[in-house]
DNA sequence: CGCACCGTTCGGTCCCGATCGAAATGTGCG
DNA sequence: CGCACATTTCGATCGGGACCGAACGGTGCG
């Protein structure tokens, strides 16, 4: 029961035009129907008929402007299933030693959907979470039984926000009330598949990018979704979080 | 470029016949091609050429052992991509408020293969830390071990025994003696895609499940591999472990 | 050695779905 | 209202690949 469900899905990333749509959105943009049918390489008619399957399998979402309609990624699960399918064609069968500059620099920083994903990513949650912005909820003995069932799964929110979140976040350039004033979920966290820990996404995930990007911490690289830390980052982050950069430091 | 590869990649799991090889496989164990042709309900030669293309993508990793060939997958990559793909169906697009009993109940409790898995899995594994039945061994700084891909399953051995073990597994109705006589490896781990984290498996986790079984704290519910959690069950596991919450069922 | 069995290779059939052109729907604009 | 443009629907074509039966190498066993 579970295969076929599993087959179906994979489906949709099966085809190269499909592949080549969703890749083009892995960013977060909201792209029109004909912008996609370009990338992909295919005629409207075609393109819409891929878009039609790709929404209804919920893994696109779609917004009527206009005489135009605009496609995004429903959620970051299909991002992430995208990123995980791309990490297994990079690197051979087994992590190579020098699985080379390409890996090893997404490694480092890189967006994912439109946070800090990485080690940075990584890091940036770690020292949160020292910094009491973000409390672990659940985690080990606290029984949640008072807790509905149907409520909060543990993957979804192993985190909270702790009482002195609003000043911890000020350091990072980052204005608490805003974010939660945005409607969008707040918190929200995403699992990293070279790091084997959650990174920070959700609301205040985006604003910490966004913050990051304004105060010259962090540029876009040369490729997509890359993300290369300044020499002011650096320094910023030395002296914030615990930046691993080059040598690895034990997850 | 990054899309021909996503597609190819995703193609793989298209196939109602391979995800079904696949999602057998996702424990670890390693099965001969004849079973697998009949776990996916098609003939040798159909098979064969499946795991000849799988195989081929470094998906699969094969052992010839006398007549036999055993397949397995390849490394955790592997498992993630059909673990994320599964979720991607699982729940509706966004991660709603009541995602539904179904989901949910899966993550309780279920068997993966022939132990506990789901959050029922995960919290006697807490709990066995707890006692100091279990304890961790080199989570951080071990190197990895050296490219063997044919060795052990893909999980590692994050966890020993610990001194008074023994002792510890008594309150579980396990007798640890007969269970490491047995001949089966003890310990084994396995990564529970529900929650991020291990569960014992190997020969102690079958003694444990077998031990929650005659007790009567679990029962088979009905659908395949789904437990149930009796009364009875409840009322230990609250004592010995901290349970999570209510209904349990599996997939 | 010969038989039984596991697994792979080969050749051929058949169906699903990706694609396009043409036509229909719907929206904005003058 | 009528034209321009974005998008979707329809019908038809065509190729890739999933499948099987049969034949072909290995391996174990008596």
């Amino acid at each position: 029961m579970w295969d076929a469900q599993v087959a179906s899905v994979a489906a949709l990333f099966a085809d190269r035009a499909r592949a080549r749509m969703l890749v083009a959105l892995i960013d977060g943009r909201s792209l029109p129907a004909s912008r996609l049918a370009a990338e992909a390489g295919v005629t409207p008619a075609t393109a819409s008929s891929h878009l039609g399957r790709l929404v209804e399998a919920h893994l696109l979402a779609v917004e009527s402007s206009g005489r135009h309609r605009f496609y995004r990624l429903a959620d970051e699960r299909a991002a992430r299933v995208i990123e995980d399918l791309a990490a297994m064609t990079d690197l051979p069968p087994i992590t190579s030693l020098r699985d080379g500059t390409r890996a090893n620099r997404l490694r480092t920083a890189r967006s994912c959907y439109d946070h800090i994903a990485g080690r940075l990513g990584v890091a940036i949650m770690r020292a949160l979470v020292a910094d009491g912005v973000l409390v672990p909820v659940g985690h080990a003995g606290i029984a949640r039984r008072p807790a509905d069932p149907l409520s909060a799964p543990l993957p979804d929110r192993p985190y909270a926000l702790g009482s002195k979140a609003a000043d911890g976040l000020a350091a990072w350039g980052v204005d608490l009330r805003s974010v939660e004033a945005a409607g969008r979920p707040t918190l929200r966290f995403c699992m990293d598949w070279t790091e084997q820990c959650h990174h920070l996404g959700g609301g205040l995930g985006a604003a910490l990018l966004t913050s990051a990007r304004g105060a010259g911490w962090l540029v876009d690289g040369p490729r997509r979704r890359e993300l290369v830390v300044t020499d002011a980052g650096r320094e910023f982050f030395d002296r914030v979080a615990a930046q691993p950069d080059s040598a690895a430091s034990g997850s």
